[in-house]
DNA sequence: ATGTATGCAAACCATTTGCAATGAC
DNA sequence: GTCATTGCAAATGGTTTGCATACAT
């Protein structure tokens, strides 16, 4: 898609004027990984973009890997979210449609859901003390496959009960 | 304060059903964690925990910290926040007044900000697909000392800038 | 009496770190 | 040529697990 191609030159662009800020090196890997982020869609976590990276025959160490990830977070072109101590997932920060998630407390699968009006309300918030960049909304709960599960084992416990 | 003791009578009741309707047993251990995380204040991590039983005679294993959490969070009495892989802080889940967080992404320090209104925006979503129980709102960004600092090293920088 | 919960120590696992070799500048 | 970056392997640290003992039921 035309779109794509033009965010990813967009995000190149502003990566390049980071590193040169910063002082750092301008390697092939930290465009490798950039452009591989900005290719594929949605959520990932660090073994599957390692394993993308493999495929695309770009195979990087992990090491360089977390290295990148933290100028990328450094510089807002990818988000983080801790879900759990050893659950994390990464995203596309630019360009991406704010979205809030949906975690279910049972399975942990995640789910996301757009709400504009939502996003307006934050954002809009003002503090005093703290200069907002940006946020994550997490919603805690059931889905609907595991709502439903919960269900039907409370049904099955009370007849227990009743049988006792 | 009369009202914490109230509090406390409440979530220990609670505990009592949870423990028996799940088949585990009532050891003093779990009453002495539950009712030491309803007497202080605030956040905790596991470590200020496990010392702070100590401090009131009650030393118990590490591992059975993580345990009794466990049971506290299945049974909504107890909510965690995981801030980053290493980074994870718990509070009281009853009776505690709904705040968000705001969390410097310089320092890592973590204040809390109450917004009724926005909590009950929040809370109003509806969702066919989700049935929801609880909600984490993380605002990143710089709290006003790292704001500051940052104001105060551009400066120097585009000093340095034009002296070269 | 039975089997769950505890304490302890070892294991786990994503991430970080140290170091020699590479390559951007 | 210099020194930041890479790959590799070892270390880290909060949390989990396995096992013998203790104790709630």
């Amino acid at each position: 898609m035309d779109k794509d191609n033009k965010v990813r030159e967009i995000v190149n662009q502003k990566f390049t004027e980071y590193l040169t800020a910063n002082n750092c090196r301008k390697t092939p890997e930290r465009y490798a990984i950039l452009n591989l982020i900005y290719t594929e869609q949605g959520h990932f976590d660090m073994d599957s973009l390692y394993e993308a990276m493999k495929e695309h025959n770009f195979r990087v160490s992990r090491g360089t890997l977390y290295n990148t990830m933290q100028l990328l977070l450094d510089c807002n072109l990818v988000l983080k979210h801790q879900f759990g101590q050893n659950i994390s997932f990464y995203e596309k920060a630019y360009n991406n449609d704010c979205h809030h998630h949906l975690i279910c407390t049972n399975c942990r699968k995640v789910q996301e859901f757009k709400d504009t009006k939502l996003k307006t309300i934050i954002q809009g918030k003002k503090n005093r003390r703290f200069s907002p960049t940006h946020y994550s909304l997490y919603i805690y709960g059931l889905c609907s496959a595991c709502a439903r599960e919960a269900k039907e084992n409370n049904k099955k416990n009370s007849n227990k009960t009743h049988e006792s």
